[in-house]
Parts: C-alpha cells; structure tokens; sequence
DNA sequence: CAGATGACAGATTTCAATATTTGTCAGCCG
DNA sequence: CGGCTGACAAATATTGAAATCTGTCATCTG
C-alpha cells in the first residue's frame, strides 16, 4: 500500500488493522502487514501499541462499542419498558444474526479476537447489562414489572437469552425454529418479569 | 495390555475404547489402541463398527444415555411440578458442574466426541426437553403453571437455562456469581411459567 | 464356516528443519 | 529533539518427509 504523508495516529493504526484483519483473518494478520498497509515500518506501530495483543484488543474494544451504541436508543428511548425490553432482545438478536449472516468470515475473525480479550467483553457484557438494569428499573417503576432485585432480573434476562446472542450460538441461528424459540424465550421472559 | 478369552463383544469394545480415551485423550486415542488393549487385532474392532466415527459415536451415546437416566427421577417422580421443576434444573446444573470440576480432562474429551455426534447430542436434548415437558404439562394440569404451549414453554426453559448446561459455559460454573445468577434465572422462569 | 488376522493403500499425523514474526533498540533524519 | 527505521534475538509458524493410522480384504484357524 502507498506511504502516507499524515501523521501516523492509533486511530490510522487502528483502521488499518481492521482492514487487514478484513482480508487476511486472525491467524494471517501481522504487524508487519499493518505496517506495510501504513506504508511504515513496523517500529513505528510498536510506537503506539505496546504489543500485538493491546492493538488487536484496541480493535476488539472498538468493534464491541460500536454494538452496543446501537442499542442503547432502546435502552433510554421512549415508550412502554415491556415493548422496549423486547424490542432490546430483537435488535441485539438481528444485528448478531446478520453481522454473523453477512460475512462469515468477519464474524468468524471477530469471535477470535473477543475470545483473546475476555476483559475488553467483560466490560461489553456489563454495559448491556446495565442497559438492561434500566428498562426493568424503568418497568419496576411503572408497575409493568414486579422484580425484587432489578439488577439481578436484568442480569438473568441477558442470560437466559444468551442462545440469541452469544456467537458461540450462531449456528443455530439460521435454523428454521430459531424464530418461533426467540418469541417463546422471550415471552416467557416478560411474563417472569411481570411477576 | 493382556488378550482375553472372552468373546469380542459390542460392549466390551466400548468399555475399551472410554478406557483408552480416558487415558489417551480424544486426539490420541486410536483404533489400533483399542484393540491393542482387548488383545485383538484392530481388525477385529471394525467387525463390530464400520468406522472409527462410528465406534466414537456409540461411546458418546453410551454417555449422553447415562446422564439423561439420572434426570429421569425428577421429571417422573411425585410431588409438586414447580420444585420437581427446581430440582430438575439444579440436578442437571449440578452434574455438569460435578463432571467439569472433578475430571476437566475427561470432561474436555467429552466435549470433542459431542462436538463430532451432532445428531447423537440432538437427540439427547430433544430427550431432557421431553422430560421438561412433562414437568410442565403436569404443572399446567394442577394449575401450578399457566402456558398457552407446554412443549414450547419447556423448550424456552431449557434453551434459557443453557448457561448452566452447555458444556461450552463450563468455565462460568465455578465462578462465585454462578450460585446467585442460577437461583435468580431459575426464579425468573418458573414466575415466567406461573403465568 | 464364522470370526479373527495382518498386509496393504491411501489418508492423516508427527516432527524437525526452515522461515516468518514479534518485540527491542541503537542510530538516523527532518 | 521526537519520531521513524531496520537489524537483530527469541518466539512462533510453516513445511515436507517420515511415521502412523484408518479401513479393506484375501487368507487363515478353531
């Protein structure tokens, strides 16, 4: 790729990297490559991450953000918390079953990358589920939902529901019952949270 | 190890082959072993299984038979629906976590033959979702629980419950949360099946 | 003659040599 | 000087030749 005559910033870095990760996977892409993407060397790289483990976390923590902002306008939205909790669960299951539909392979590459930075999904996972917390507090509040503990409910709804958007479930997603299982999952869900 | 005068038995291959997986591992055990520890020549094993993905194949079933046996008693025994229900989920959750956590690597080598039986495996959990049914077709007949579709309802619980089966979470199982997060997730489901 | 054997071909795995990659750093360049 | 370079050692991955394994079958044996 050609050099560059802008300033080589983690965010150049970054873009890169993901570009890279694009075409040649998780098992082929090196630092080298990026650096070559860059048209610098791979010192220069070295300069901004101190290991290829903290640049591909960078990616990983990028990607992992960019889901979860989109489902936070039904996290804070408005309307009925019943109608948002479920429509929450639908969005995250659509995006995840057509993220993993699309492109196989980068979704493919993205499990390999989550699963080296179980920290970075941590944190995901625990920002989901304070979305969560607050649609149910919400729903506490309105009379909607009938829950002791809020947090523990929101907490076990993320859960339970994890076949829908955990990756290491993607497989079944296709699978022609998977629709008819999110709705009696969900469903059920709902009717616990009512109490 | 020593022949035998006994005949060569389905069954005594079998036993022989858990055997030598238990001590070889998934990826060392061979054919030739098993028959090396039966006294026969490997020969003599494909009389008995076409193939080596056969022979595994049983020894999964063997296994996955095993486990639903001890789920029987509490889908078919007496009292209420909702704590047979209870002791069901905690039965299952408490077997998986036992087998993980006192022979990781057998348990590990387990993983990789159900990984290689998906039908094997599909029908052993149609087999635990037909004895949930049960619970709740009973639960629905006392009017301890209030579903519009049994086989459904059955079917969300134990797809809702996977964290706390599936062999693919066996590393949450031992985490401190894990106790709290199963009672909270049990709670939700059955107010869930309440109605 | 039913059941076991072991030689065999093709597929798969192993292992050691070879090549690439990661991460460092002394020195270069604008 | 601040940032970039590229040579380098150690770690990791790739390769291909040798060894092993799978599955078959003509032959043997009780």
């Amino acid at each position: 790729m050609a050099p560059s005559t802008e300033t080589l910033t983690a965010e150049r870095i970054l873009e890169a990297t993901e570009e890279v990760l694009r075409r040649h996977g998780p098992a082929k892409a090196t630092v080298v490559d990026v650096a070559r993407a860059l048209g610098v060397s791979h010192g220069s790289v070295y300069r901004h991450f101190r290991t290829k483990a903290a640049l591909r976390e960078a990616v990983t923590k990028r990607w992992l953000d960019r889901t979860a902002e989109g489902l936070a306008a039904f996290a804070s939205g408005p309307g009925d918390p019943e109608a948002r909790l479920r429509d929450w669960l639908r969005s995250l299951f659509d995006a995840k079953r057509r993220k993993a539909g699309d492109d196989p392979e980068l979704f493919a590459t993205y499990r390999v990358l989550a699963a080296e930075s179980a920290e970075a999904v941590a944190a995901h996972i625990a920002d989901l589920i304070g979305q969560l917390t607050r649609i149910v507090e919400e729903g506490v509040g309105t009379g909607t939902f009938a829950v002791p503990d809020p947090a523990a409910a929101a907490r076990a709804v993320f859960q339970a529901s994890g076949r829908f958007h955990d990756p290491g479930y993607a497989r079944v997603w296709t699978r022609p019952e998977a629709q008819a299982d999110f709705a009696s999952l969900v469903d059920l869900l709902v009717r616990g949270l009512r109490g």
